[in-house]
DNA sequence: GTCCAGGGTTCGT
DNA sequence: ACGAACCATGGA
């Protein structure tokens, strides 16, 4: 099978998901570091925190006494080592000049930059490159694992990076696309498989019926 | 009320 | 290479 097939029934049963929920690429990354290991609705509450201390961007952040940060990301969870996360992901974002200067970098670049700040691992730094810097890269995630698995599209204990590519290199094989849609291709994709994933094949199992069968019974194994 | 799922990254061992 | 630590929230 096909992996932009599955895209496509993907699509077919829910439809545009509009991701990512945020308002700038800079609370667009610092979602990122948030939703580590929580749920979205968790993450929204810590900025809404943030936000209403007037304190949503890198400066404030950055001054920001680590205590005082750890107590409005509270409700996203992990708070102690998260507000030590954005501290160090905001350093090396005023350092480097901020959005506007970093949205030149060539996306390896771009890429190891993000990685090289501690508390920045490959998810995270992947949903910054397509959600915030719009670049043409496939975030793995725990869902995405573990459904192409159970379909037999892939074995399951690959190493990050060797998924990415493999998704990358096989949709590019199966359809020939621009850049630009490439972004747009990736961005709906990972939004489908976590909508999928997360509650719609509760309430709408699609995968009894179709090429997508077995794809998320019940959590064992 | 109690239990426990959920899940990425770093840092020990 | 692998396990432990980090934590709030909400549903069973």
């Amino acid at each position: 099978m096909r992996f932009f097939t599955v895209y496509q029934h993907l699509f077919d049963a829910y439809g545009c998901q509009h991701w990512w929920p945020g308002d700038t690429p800079f609370e667009i990354m610092v979602g990122a570091v948030l939703t580590q290991n929580t749920a979205w609705t968790n993450v929204e509450k810590a900025i809404a925190n943030l936000v209403a201390a007037d304190s949503l961007n890198a400066e404030s952040m950055h001054r920001m006494p680590a205590e005082r940060l750890a107590e409005l990301i509270r409700p996203a969870g992990y708070f102690n080592v998260k507000a030590k996360r954005l501290h160090n992901f905001c350093s090396w974002y005023l350092a480097e000049g901020g959005f506007d200067s970093l949205k030149k970098w060539p996306d390896l670049e771009l890429r190891q930059g993000l990685l090289a700040v501690n508390g920045v691992g490959p998810e995270t730094a992947d949903d910054m490159m397509l959600y915030a810097f719009e670049r043409p890269v496939f975030v793995i995630d725990a869902y995405t694992r573990r459904i192409f698995q159970r379909l037999g599209l892939v074995v399951g204990d690959e190493g990050y990076e060797h998924l990415r590519a493999e998704f990358e290199s096989r949709l590019r094989s199966e359809i020939d696309q621009s850049e630009a849609a490439r972004v747009g291709l990736y961005n709906e994709y990972h939004a489908l498989i976590v909508h999928h994933a997360k509650e719609a094949c509760r309430t709408k199992p699609i995968c009894a019926q179709c090429c997508l069968r077995g794809c998320c019974q019940s959590t064992l194994n």
